[in-house]
DNA sequence: GCGTCCAGGTCTACC
DNA sequence: GGTAGACCTGGACGC
């Protein structure tokens, strides 16, 4: 069956699925000649269905392989439109980089809407899989979860497993297949902390609190520093943050300083004019060159 | 084939 | 609050 879910004016499909690594981890798949998404999406009680997502002209068009129910139609629409923020005001930020000269082709692309996950238990995990390792190894971490703990869809794909499967799971399977090194003792404790409902991460996703005290939140889980804490809050819509790493270090050296490997105050200074919206500022001029 | 470095960092102990 | 050293893994690189 299909899901035709309106999408924003400013809405660009293609600048959000590539708009950061997400969309190469599982369950995210995606085929670049054709610009479908891939991904594997609980629908509740029943067995988790492998959607696939394209863009309309208006909509964005979901196709699934069988009949659902009137709750699970809701409950995909839901992701869908998580996933891809299309309930997100771009408005203020559009404004904020529109009468700036080098950064003009936001609003005018549609940019600045980041690709992220269902659920915030998934970001985060994701996030504590990208800290100090090589891409290579996060996707390699990354599919052990999936394959692993995941619930099979009608294809054999998976779903991204529960923080209850992932409680269930020894620490010495993280260590042994999923190949997660010094970080298996933190998401067992992760998983076990929010499957017995001690820790709410999913409250993070609308939490009142200033960021700087949602930050400190973060970073009380095991695994979580400065930049998986600033990363996870650009997903859950806070862009007051640089989130700096190796890789953002040594972009900005090479788009900005000649090269030279710039101080992080001097990176922060140059996206300073754009306020709560630098730390978005600074990932779409980071990854403008990304679709062109 | 082997050793070293380091990648989309974080934790702990210590000052 | 700031810093040094340890920490898993695996690919790249030099020899």
């Amino acid at each position: 069956m299909e899901i035709n879910i309106p999408m924003p004016d400013d809405f660009n499909y293609k600048r959000t699925v590539r708009s950061h690594g997400w969309y190469e981890l599982l369950p995210f798949e995606l085929d670049e000649e054709r610009w479908t998404l891939t991904r594997v999406l609980e629908v509740g009680e029943g067995q988790p269905v492998t959607a696939r997502i394209n863009a309309g002209n208006r909509a964005i068009n979901v196709s699934v392989p069988r009949r659902l129910t009137k709750r699970a139609v809701e409950r995909i629409t839901r992701d869908v439109r998580h996933i891809f923020r299309l309930d997100d005001d771009m408005k203020d930020f559009y404004e904020a980089v529109g009468s700036d000269a080098d950064f003009d082709w936001i609003p005018k692309q549609g940019a600045g809407r980041l690709l992220r996950s269902p659920t915030v238990f998934e970001d985060l995990v994701k996030s504590i899989c990208t800290t100090n390792c090589s891409w290579a190894l996060t996707d390699k971490m990354v599919t052990g979860l999936v394959k692993n703990l995941g619930r099979e869809s009608e294809d054999g794909r998976r779903s991204f497993p529960t923080p209850e499967a992932m409680a269930e799971a020894p620490s010495e399977f993280y260590r042994e297949e999923v190949r997660a090194g010094y970080r298996a003792p933190y998401f067992k404790e992760l998983a076990e902390r929010v499957a017995s409902g001690e820790l709410d991460v999913e409250s993070w996703a609308t939490s009142d609190l200033p960021t700087d005290k949602l930050k400190r939140e973060m970073k009380r889980v095991k695994g979580v520093g400065d930049y998986a804490a600033e990363n996870l809050l650009k997903l859950v819509g806070r862009y007051d943050v640089m989130a700096l790493d190796s890789w953002v270090r040594a972009k900005y050296a090479r788009m900005h300083n000649n090269g030279r490997a710039a101080k992080d105050k001097k990176i922060e200074r140059h996206y300073s004019r754009f306020n709560s919206w630098r730390g978005l500022a600074l990932w779409c001029d980071m990854t403008r060159d990304w679709m062109e």
